[in-house]
DNA sequence: CGCAGTGTATTATGGCACTCATGCACCTGG
DNA sequence: CCAGGTGCATGAGTGCCATAATACACTGCG
Protein backbone atom coordinates (compact mmCIF):
# COMPACT_ATOMS: atom_id res chain seq x y z
CA UNK A 1 0.00 0.00 0.00
CA UNK A 2 2.36 2.26 1.47
CA UNK A 3 4.80 2.77 -1.72
CA UNK A 4 8.09 0.67 -0.44
CA UNK A 5 8.98 0.93 -3.93
CA UNK A 6 10.50 4.54 -3.32
CA UNK A 7 14.04 5.44 -5.42
CA UNK A 8 16.96 4.37 -3.66
CA UNK A 9 18.27 8.08 -3.42
CA UNK A 10 15.06 9.25 -1.84
CA UNK A 11 14.97 6.75 0.54
CA UNK A 12 18.92 7.47 1.26
CA UNK A 13 18.19 11.37 1.25
CA UNK A 14 15.58 11.22 4.14
CA UNK A 15 17.94 8.81 6.18
CA UNK A 16 20.57 11.54 5.76
CA UNK A 17 17.99 13.98 6.19
CA UNK A 18 17.15 12.45 9.55
CA UNK A 19 20.64 12.30 10.74
CA UNK A 20 21.00 15.99 10.30
CA UNK A 21 17.85 17.07 11.99
CA UNK A 22 18.95 14.58 14.93
CA UNK A 23 21.98 15.75 14.92
CA UNK A 24 23.91 12.61 14.13
CA UNK A 25 25.94 14.37 11.77
CA UNK A 26 26.75 17.21 13.32
CA UNK A 27 27.05 21.00 11.25
CA UNK A 28 30.66 21.38 10.17
CA UNK A 29 31.34 17.85 10.34
CA UNK A 30 32.06 15.93 6.99
CA UNK A 31 29.52 13.54 5.72
CA UNK A 32 30.47 10.08 4.65
CA UNK A 33 32.34 9.56 1.19
CA UNK A 34 30.05 9.04 -1.19
CA UNK A 35 31.63 5.39 -1.81
CA UNK A 36 31.60 4.85 2.40
CA UNK A 37 27.68 5.57 2.37
CA UNK A 38 27.32 3.28 -0.57
CA UNK A 39 29.27 0.41 0.87
CA UNK A 40 27.49 0.78 4.23
CA UNK A 41 24.21 0.93 2.27
CA UNK A 42 24.44 -1.79 -0.26
CA UNK A 43 23.86 1.05 -2.99
CA UNK A 44 25.66 2.24 -5.97
CA UNK A 45 28.01 5.21 -5.37
CA UNK A 46 26.04 7.31 -7.61
CA UNK A 47 22.80 7.24 -6.14
CA UNK A 48 24.59 8.02 -3.22
CA UNK A 49 25.68 11.07 -5.14
CA UNK A 50 22.10 11.79 -6.10
CA UNK A 51 21.08 11.52 -2.72
CA UNK A 52 23.51 14.22 -1.50
CA UNK A 53 23.35 16.27 -4.70
CA UNK A 54 19.58 17.33 -3.11
CA UNK A 55 21.62 18.74 -0.46
CA UNK A 56 23.38 20.36 -2.00
CA UNK A 57 21.04 21.96 -4.38
CA UNK A 58 19.49 23.70 -1.28
CA UNK A 59 22.75 24.83 0.22
CA UNK A 60 22.71 22.13 3.08
CA UNK A 61 25.81 21.22 2.35
CA UNK A 62 29.08 22.81 1.02
CA UNK A 63 31.01 20.64 -1.20
CA UNK A 64 34.75 20.82 -1.06
CA UNK A 65 35.72 19.24 -4.59
CA UNK A 66 38.48 16.75 -4.02
CA UNK A 67 38.01 16.24 -0.17
CA UNK A 68 34.07 16.14 0.64
CA UNK A 69 31.16 17.03 1.82
CA UNK A 70 30.18 18.83 4.85
CA UNK A 71 27.27 20.10 7.25
CA UNK A 72 26.52 23.90 6.26
CA UNK A 73 25.89 25.88 9.66
CA UNK A 74 22.27 26.10 9.90
CA UNK A 75 21.49 23.18 8.05
CA UNK A 76 19.47 21.60 10.92
CA UNK A 77 17.44 24.19 11.76
CA UNK A 78 16.76 25.09 8.32
CA UNK A 79 15.80 21.34 7.15
CA UNK A 80 13.55 20.70 10.22
CA UNK A 81 11.56 24.22 9.35
CA UNK A 82 11.26 23.28 5.73
CA UNK A 83 10.13 19.60 6.41
CA UNK A 84 7.95 20.97 8.76
CA UNK A 85 6.21 22.92 6.49
CA UNK A 86 6.16 21.05 3.32
CA UNK A 87 4.51 18.43 6.09
CA UNK A 88 1.85 20.62 7.40
CA UNK A 89 0.65 21.85 3.95
CA UNK A 90 1.16 19.00 1.85
CA UNK A 91 0.91 15.88 3.49
CA UNK A 92 -0.85 16.32 6.82
CA UNK A 93 -4.17 17.44 4.76
CA UNK A 94 -3.93 14.29 3.22
CA UNK A 95 -3.52 12.39 6.22
CA UNK A 96 -6.61 13.51 7.76
CA UNK A 97 -8.76 13.45 5.26
CA UNK A 98 -8.03 9.47 4.66
CA UNK A 99 -8.23 9.32 8.72
CA UNK A 100 -11.31 10.87 8.81
CA UNK A 101 -12.65 8.36 5.50
CA UNK A 102 -11.46 5.26 7.48
CA UNK A 103 -12.99 6.19 10.30
CA UNK A 104 -9.88 6.73 12.36
CA UNK A 105 -10.10 9.02 15.76
CA UNK A 106 -6.92 11.10 16.20
CA UNK A 107 -6.96 10.98 19.49
CA UNK A 108 -6.61 7.10 19.43
CA UNK A 109 -3.41 7.24 17.86
CA UNK A 110 -1.94 10.41 20.11
CA UNK A 111 -2.49 8.62 23.33
CA UNK A 112 -0.11 5.78 22.28
CA UNK A 113 4.05 6.53 22.06
CA UNK B 1 8.20 15.80 -1.53
CA UNK B 2 5.40 13.68 -1.52
CA UNK B 3 4.27 11.32 -4.37
CA UNK B 4 2.97 13.94 -6.98
CA UNK B 5 3.96 11.34 -9.79
CA UNK B 6 2.35 8.56 -8.58
CA UNK B 7 1.13 6.13 -11.46
CA UNK B 8 -1.85 6.93 -13.19
CA UNK B 9 -3.46 3.32 -12.54
CA UNK B 10 -2.75 4.12 -8.63
CA UNK B 11 -4.04 7.24 -8.49
CA UNK B 12 -7.45 6.22 -10.18
CA UNK B 13 -7.91 3.04 -7.78
CA UNK B 14 -7.11 5.10 -4.49
CA UNK B 15 -9.89 7.32 -6.25
CA UNK B 16 -12.48 4.39 -6.54
CA UNK B 17 -11.56 2.81 -2.89
CA UNK B 18 -12.54 6.36 -1.38
CA UNK B 19 -15.96 6.66 -3.56
CA UNK B 20 -17.14 3.11 -2.45
CA UNK B 21 -16.04 3.85 1.13
CA UNK B 22 -17.72 6.49 0.83
CA UNK B 23 -20.65 4.61 -0.31
CA UNK B 24 -20.40 7.23 -4.00
CA UNK B 25 -20.62 4.28 -5.45
CA UNK B 26 -22.91 1.88 -3.31
CA UNK B 27 -22.87 -2.23 -3.21
CA UNK B 28 -24.73 -3.84 -5.76
CA UNK B 29 -24.44 -0.75 -7.76
CA UNK B 30 -22.70 -0.75 -11.17
CA UNK B 31 -18.89 1.07 -11.81
CA UNK B 32 -18.89 3.62 -14.64
CA UNK B 33 -17.64 1.08 -17.50
CA UNK B 34 -13.88 1.15 -18.39
CA UNK B 35 -14.92 3.39 -21.32
CA UNK B 36 -16.63 6.02 -19.36
CA UNK B 37 -14.36 6.26 -16.64
CA UNK B 38 -11.06 6.71 -18.73
CA UNK B 39 -13.35 9.64 -21.05
CA UNK B 40 -14.35 11.11 -17.45
CA UNK B 41 -10.58 11.25 -16.22
CA UNK B 42 -9.11 11.48 -19.38
CA UNK B 43 -6.93 8.44 -19.24
CA UNK B 44 -6.43 5.46 -21.47
CA UNK B 45 -9.08 2.63 -21.35
CA UNK B 46 -6.47 0.02 -20.50
CA UNK B 47 -5.10 2.59 -17.21
CA UNK B 48 -8.69 2.23 -15.88
CA UNK B 49 -8.94 -1.28 -16.67
CA UNK B 50 -6.02 -2.03 -14.66
CA UNK B 51 -6.79 0.02 -11.96
CA UNK B 52 -10.62 -1.91 -11.44
CA UNK B 53 -8.64 -5.23 -11.75
CA UNK B 54 -6.65 -4.71 -8.54
CA UNK B 55 -10.59 -4.54 -6.63
CA UNK B 56 -11.47 -7.49 -9.02
CA UNK B 57 -8.32 -9.67 -7.41
CA UNK B 58 -9.55 -8.52 -3.78
CA UNK B 59 -13.12 -9.82 -4.53
CA UNK B 60 -14.45 -6.36 -3.88
CA UNK B 61 -16.19 -6.05 -7.54
CA UNK B 62 -17.91 -8.57 -9.44
CA UNK B 63 -17.41 -8.57 -13.13
CA UNK B 64 -20.73 -10.14 -15.27
CA UNK B 65 -18.87 -10.31 -18.72
CA UNK B 66 -20.73 -8.43 -20.66
CA UNK B 67 -22.68 -5.90 -18.70
CA UNK B 68 -20.55 -4.47 -16.15
CA UNK B 69 -18.61 -4.29 -13.05
CA UNK B 70 -20.53 -4.23 -9.68
CA UNK B 71 -19.81 -3.26 -6.08
CA UNK B 72 -19.75 -6.73 -4.07
CA UNK B 73 -21.80 -6.81 -0.52
CA UNK B 74 -19.56 -5.40 1.63
CA UNK B 75 -17.19 -4.36 -0.23
CA UNK B 76 -17.11 -0.81 1.83
CA UNK B 77 -16.65 -2.26 5.28
CA UNK B 78 -14.32 -4.75 3.95
CA UNK B 79 -12.23 -2.29 2.07
CA UNK B 80 -12.48 0.31 5.00
CA UNK B 81 -10.58 -2.59 7.17
CA UNK B 82 -7.93 -3.41 4.77
CA UNK B 83 -7.22 0.29 4.73
CA UNK B 84 -7.30 1.06 8.18
CA UNK B 85 -5.40 -2.07 8.75
CA UNK B 86 -2.83 -1.06 6.66
CA UNK B 87 -2.66 2.61 7.81
CA UNK B 88 -2.08 1.44 11.35
CA UNK B 89 0.51 -1.39 10.71
CA UNK B 90 2.84 0.22 7.82
CA UNK B 91 2.30 4.69 7.21
CA UNK B 92 1.30 5.97 11.12
CA UNK B 93 4.39 4.56 12.80
CA UNK B 94 6.65 6.54 9.78
CA UNK B 95 4.12 9.43 10.09
CA UNK B 96 4.41 9.49 13.63
CA UNK B 97 8.71 9.73 13.66
CA UNK B 98 8.33 11.84 11.71
CA UNK B 99 6.25 14.42 13.38
CA UNK B 100 8.69 13.97 16.45
CA UNK B 101 11.72 14.28 14.53
CA UNK B 102 9.93 17.97 13.09
CA UNK B 103 9.01 18.85 16.41
CA UNK B 104 4.86 18.77 15.74
CA UNK B 105 3.41 18.71 18.62
CA UNK B 106 0.23 16.37 17.89
CA UNK B 107 -2.54 18.73 19.66
CA UNK B 108 -1.58 21.87 17.01
CA UNK B 109 -2.86 19.63 14.00
CA UNK B 110 -6.33 18.31 16.32
CA UNK B 111 -7.26 22.31 16.73
CA UNK B 112 -7.59 22.51 13.13
CA UNK B 113 -10.35 21.05 10.85
C1' DC C 1 -30.87 -12.25 -35.42
C1' DG C 2 -28.48 -7.80 -35.04
C1' DC C 3 -26.83 -3.98 -32.67
C1' DA C 4 -24.79 -1.58 -29.00
C1' DG C 5 -22.97 -1.93 -24.81
C1' DT C 6 -19.86 -4.33 -21.58
C1' DG C 7 -14.89 -6.35 -20.04
C1' DT C 8 -10.67 -8.58 -21.89
C1' DA C 9 -6.49 -10.17 -24.58
C1' DT C 10 -2.83 -9.12 -27.64
C1' DT C 11 0.86 -6.63 -29.56
C1' DA C 12 3.59 -2.70 -30.30
C1' DT C 13 5.46 1.77 -29.22
C1' DG C 14 7.09 5.84 -26.92
C1' DG C 15 8.66 7.96 -22.85
C1' DC C 16 10.54 8.65 -18.54
C1' DA C 17 12.86 7.70 -14.20
C1' DC C 18 16.03 5.01 -12.01
C1' DT C 19 20.37 2.62 -11.73
C1' DC C 20 24.78 1.70 -12.90
C1' DA C 21 29.76 1.44 -15.23
C1' DT C 22 33.60 4.10 -16.78
C1' DG C 23 36.52 7.58 -16.67
C1' DC C 24 37.98 12.20 -15.33
C1' DA C 25 39.05 16.43 -12.25
C1' DC C 26 40.26 17.74 -7.94
C1' DC C 27 42.53 17.98 -3.18
C1' DT C 28 45.43 16.32 0.75
C1' DG C 29 49.14 13.79 3.05
C1' DG C 30 53.25 11.48 2.69
C1' DC D 1 55.54 14.66 -6.96
C1' DC D 2 52.54 10.89 -6.33
C1' DA D 3 49.23 7.89 -4.33
C1' DG D 4 44.85 7.55 -2.56
C1' DG D 5 41.15 9.80 -1.18
C1' DT D 6 37.37 12.98 -2.71
C1' DG D 7 33.14 14.53 -5.96
C1' DC D 8 31.48 14.82 -10.80
C1' DA D 9 30.28 14.49 -15.84
C1' DT D 10 28.93 11.47 -19.66
C1' DG D 11 26.67 7.85 -21.40
C1' DA D 12 24.34 3.41 -21.71
C1' DG D 13 21.21 0.08 -20.02
C1' DT D 14 16.86 -1.34 -17.86
C1' DG D 15 12.19 -1.57 -16.42
C1' DC D 16 7.79 0.36 -15.51
C1' DC D 17 4.23 3.16 -17.07
C1' DA D 18 1.02 4.83 -20.31
C1' DT D 19 -0.77 4.78 -24.65
C1' DA D 20 -2.44 3.09 -29.10
C1' DA D 21 -4.78 0.06 -32.37
C1' DT D 22 -7.28 -4.10 -32.95
C1' DA D 23 -9.79 -7.93 -32.13
C1' DC D 24 -12.49 -10.94 -29.32
C1' DA D 25 -16.24 -12.85 -25.96
C1' DC D 26 -20.11 -11.88 -23.70
C1' DT D 27 -24.84 -9.81 -22.51
C1' DG D 28 -29.29 -7.18 -22.95
C1' DC D 29 -32.66 -5.45 -25.91
C1' DG D 30 -35.54 -4.67 -29.72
Amino acid sequence: MSQASRPVYLRLRDLIAAAIIEGRYREGEMLPSVRAFAAAQGANPLTVAKAYQQFQADGLVEVQRGVGMFVAAGAAGRLRQAERTAFLAEEWPEIRARMERLGIEPADLLSEA
